[in-house]
DNA sequence: CGGTATCCTGAAAGATACTG
DNA sequence: CAGTATCTTTCAGGATACCG
């Protein structure tokens, strides 16, 4: 997850909640919770290392609850926190403006390349 | 702006939207139109490159309309679309969120800090 | 004034292999 | 199952210089 140095605080949670995989995860969560195969299948083509990296930081900025059950074999259960909901019920807003406008973006592209060669 | 390779096409639109200039611009432009030089001042720290290469995407995607007057010296506004102004108030709502809430997420970092050693 | 062009580097993401 | 460790590659972003 972006991290670079001289960034104002805030720029940092947003960069955290609106990652790449910081988006897909708190979506998945505010559907319910899940465990963290359910979510490497559910998001698809994560790498292990992304999806945790993204899971401990969401976790740190106290957006996501982890709960790791002492069993074997291991069970760890993430979900959101209050403040991860907020947060993520506003990225999934954001998301879904997305969906709903990507075509006019697309023709909007189209239109812009075919006036500049 | 951030553009990897294999991308569904939204992720492509939410990082433009949400990239750190991005987010930066659409917030300014939400306010009024902006010449390049004001944006350039009221960003702060930005190199010209980034802020031209941030409003030739947001453009490109039809959210940023860029009016540039022939006269000497150029003069060149930029104000945001219909489709601009949607991204733009999603985007601060995300912003002003991380604002009100970043005290919160402080304390949850060093709750989580003081946890992990 | 409002940009382009070019070069360069640090950091982030992916691949792979291994483990409690 | 749920991760870490390590290596390699990529590329966004800054510095600098120049232009219509």
């Amino acid at each position: 997850m972006a991290e670079s140095a001289a960034t104002c605080p805030e720029r940092l949670v947003m960069e955290h909640i609106t990652s790449r995989w910081g988006t897909l995860v708190l979506i998945a969560l505010l559907d319910r919770p899940h465990r963290f195969g359910e979510l490497r299948r559910e998001i698809g083509r994560v790498s292990e290392k992304m999806l945790a990296q993204t899971l401990r930081t969401l976790e740190r900025d106290g957006l996501v609850h982890r709960d790791a059950r002492p069993v074997i074999p291991p069970r760890v259960d993430y979900s959101l926190t209050g403040l991860g909901r907020e947060a993520a019920e506003r990225v999934r807003d954001l998301a879904h403006w997305t969906e709903r406008r990507l075509a006019a973006v697309e023709r909007a592209r189209e239109a812009y390349d075919a006036a500049s060669p």
